[in-house]
Parts: structure tokens; C-alpha cells; sequence
DNA sequence: TGTACATCAGTGAACGCGCGTTCACTGATGTAC
DNA sequence: TGTACATCAGTGAACGCGCGTTCACTGATGTAC
């Protein structure tokens, strides 16, 4: 549990450094799934006194929205990662899949992303995530209806479905693991195609 | 916070009612959003002394678990009652929009039935309020195809899909309350008509 | 080149608190004789 | 009708533990003179 030689502590004017090892010892912590996260058990993940946590937070909740923050940022790389293809709606079925795939590996990074949010300082100041993904989805959307894949009217309000189902389907696999519907690509595609009014060249079947 | 007047024992041979006390009072925790439900705070909240939720309960968990299952029924009896319009469509939506307005109203009973569960008895034990919830859309989609009114060749897949998106629009409307696009009756109305498969008698707009 | 001092990056002990759990108990109410 | 006893429905004190937070400290490393 425990390192089992003690943490080296940082050379001078490197102190910041330990910030960064509060952040990652506490996202490992997340995504072990414990349930209580205190200021104490970051400490010991990582390797260091409860008490220097101080010189670099202010408390627990200012660590997870940083760990928050991160997840958000890996979310996005992910998904402008996958979106490389040239056919619009392979494009898309590639974002969308990223994104579930996301919270498939990471499910308590994901869980912590929409987590009830406390105050409106945290809301702002890490909830620039969703707007971001949506964005990404607004674009695909509008490059499939431009290329005549979609009959979307409308890409932000489509995006938005497509958001609030796919959302849907990854939350529900994480609690669900035991049904096989829900953890089937053939239902994120159908999903997919569905809400961003994809129409298929040649129908399936 | 604590009664005023202090809690009057039950009558001899009426033990088991606190069982009740103890759960409604968790149920009121539950609502109120606290972060750590402890077996001290149910106590204080049931107006009665920590050891004697033992007579009752093994465990906090086994006392959440007893909470859960009567959400799910809550759940699924609100949905059975919003299922009374004669028109097939009309019926799934006045389901689907109930359902929403559940998680809305309780959301943290909502986030309880769809919380990460511990142990494969606790997910046997109250893990069939999701294929009841189910069950009930299967009979509707099969409704509006039996009456044309559906171009669904499968309800059950359509009702997963249906099912996967309710819950994601719920949640985020839980956790993004800002976001009006979410909230919209309409962008429900859309979500399941697309993923029911709805054929519109009169194309809208 | 020495040396005194300042600063940096943390540590260890201690505090008061709420927690889960145990244990012997209490007082009201029913029941046998 | 009395009365001794059993049972029921809890209670109060106590335990050891981990927690957040404070405070004075330590020891390595740079810097001024």
C-alpha cells in the first residue's frame, strides 16, 4: 500500500511539483472507486505527511475539481482524436464511440465528470467540458448534413440528443455491466444514426 | 434538526414499525442530498439512539439497499399510472415524460437506483426495477407498431435504446440544470420519438 | 574559500470530533400462577 | 385480584479508529558577506 522506500522530497524551487503527485495519487484513488476520498488517504497515496497537502490545496474538493479538470481536457483530446476520418458519418460513429469508450475504461473518472456539483464556482470553473464535447459533436453533425448524410435541420439541437444519449449508454454500461444489449456497439450505432438523423445510403437488412 | 419532543417507543409487538422509521428517515437524508450517510445521522434523523438500528439492520448498506428497492417501485408504479391515453404514442410519451419527472423531482433517489453497486447480491436483490421499467416501454413500442404508428421491427432493442436514452437526458438534466436545451420537453419529445421509431402521421413543422 | 543566515520543502505530534460497534442496563408491558 | 417474572423495545456509556487541522520543528540547500 504504502511506498516502500520514502518519497524523495523535491530539490529546491521544484515544490510545485508535488502538486501534480497530490493530483495523480488522488485520481488513482478515484479510479480504484473509493468511496470516501479524504485529505488523509491522498497523503499516503502519495507518500507524503496529511499536513503537506496544505502548502499546495486548500482542501479536498479544490483536488478533485483540479482531477475534474484534467479528466475534461482527456476527455476532449480523445475525442478530437478520433475524429480523423473523412467520411462524415464514420467520423462521427468514431466520436461517439470514443466517448462511450471513455467512460467504459475510466467509469469513476467519467461518474466524476457529472457529479452533482457543490457550488457555482466549481460549476464554472470545470464546466467548460461539456460545452467543448458538444461543440465537437455540433461540427461532425453539420459536416454530415453538409455532405448530405444527415437530415439534420438543426446540428446544435441534434448534438444535444446525440449528447444526452450517448451520456445515457455509458452510465448505464457502468451499472449494467451484466446486459448485453446496452454494452453492444450494433445499439450505440443505431442510437447514434437515430438522433443525428443519419440517412443511410442503403438501408440496413 | 433533533424532534423536539423526544421519540415515543412503539407499543410491545410493534418493534418492527421502527424498521419503517429508520428507512423513511434514510430516505429523507437521501433527499436532502447529505454526502455521508452514516448509521449515527439515520439514527438522529429516526429520533433514536444508534444501537438500536442493529435490531433492524446489519449495516448502512443493507438499510440504502431496502431504500432502493422502494424507489424502483416507486418508479415503476408512476410509470405504470402515466400509462392510460388510449393513443399508443401519446402513452409512450406520457411514460418516457414521467420518467424524467421522477429523476427530476428525486434526484438522488434517482442516482441511487443507478449508483455503482458493491456486491453481485445487492444487484440481484433490487437490480429488477430495470427490466420492469423496461418491460413497460417493451408494451408500449409494441403498441405503436401494432397500430402503425411505429416503424420498429424490434421493440425490445428499441426500448433499450429508448431506455439508455431517458436515463442519460435525466442525469444530465440532474447534474446541468443551467443548460435550457436540456430541460426542453421538446428535445424529450424528439429523443424518444427517433429512438421508438415514431412515424408522424403529419411531419412537424 | 569560509561561514553565518535565510529559505524551502516538507514532518511529527497533538487536538477535538464523529464514526461503528459492544455491552450491560432500563423501564414499560404482558403473562403465569 | 395480586404478584412475581419474562419479554420487548429500546438506551447510555464506553472503546478504539480515522479524520481535518494546528503548530512548532527539521534538515537540506542556496546566498550574502
Amino acid at each position: 500500500m504504502s511506498p516502500v522506500e520514502p518519497r524523495q522530497r523535491n530539490a529546491r524551487g521544484q515544490g510545485g511539483r508535488l502538486s501534480t503527485e497530490i493530483v495523480e495519487a488522488t485520481q488513482r484513488l478515484i479510479d480504484d472507486g473509493v468511496d470516501a476520498l479524504t485529505l488523509r488517504a491522498i497523503a499516503r497515496e502519495a507518500g507524503v505527511a496529511g499536513p503537506s497537502i496544505y502548502d499546495h490545496f486548500a482542501n479536498v474538493d479544490a483536488i478533485r475539481d483540479e482531477v475534474r479538470g484534467r479528466c475534461f481536457d482527456e476527455l476532449i483530446t480523445s475525442l478530437s482524436e478520433a475524429s480523423t476520418a473523412a467520411d462524415p458519418v464514420t467520423r462521427l460513429q468514431a466520436i461517439c464511440s470514443a466517448y462511450v469508450a471513455y467512460g467504459e475504461a475510466y467509469p469513476h473518472r467519467y461518474a466524476l465528470l457529472y457529479s452533482f456539483v457543490r457550488t457555482r464556482e466549481q460549476n464554472t470553473a470545470t464546466g467548460h467540458g461539456g460545452p467543448r464535447a458538444l461543440h465537437i459533436l455540433v461540427e461532425s453533425i453539420t459536416g454530415c448534413a453538409a455532405a448530405g448524410r444527415s437530415s439534420s435541420s438543426n446540428p446544435y439541437d441534434d448534438a444535444v440528443a446525440v449528447w444526452a444519449c450517448i451520456h445515457g449508454l455509458t452510465t448505464l454500461r457502468a451499472s449494467r455491466p451484466d446486459f448485453s444489449q446496452i454494452q453492444s456497439d450494433e445499439t450505440l450505432r443505431d442510437i447514434v444514426h437515430r438522433q443525428a438523423r443519419i440517412v443511410d445510403l442503403q438501408p440496413r437488412r
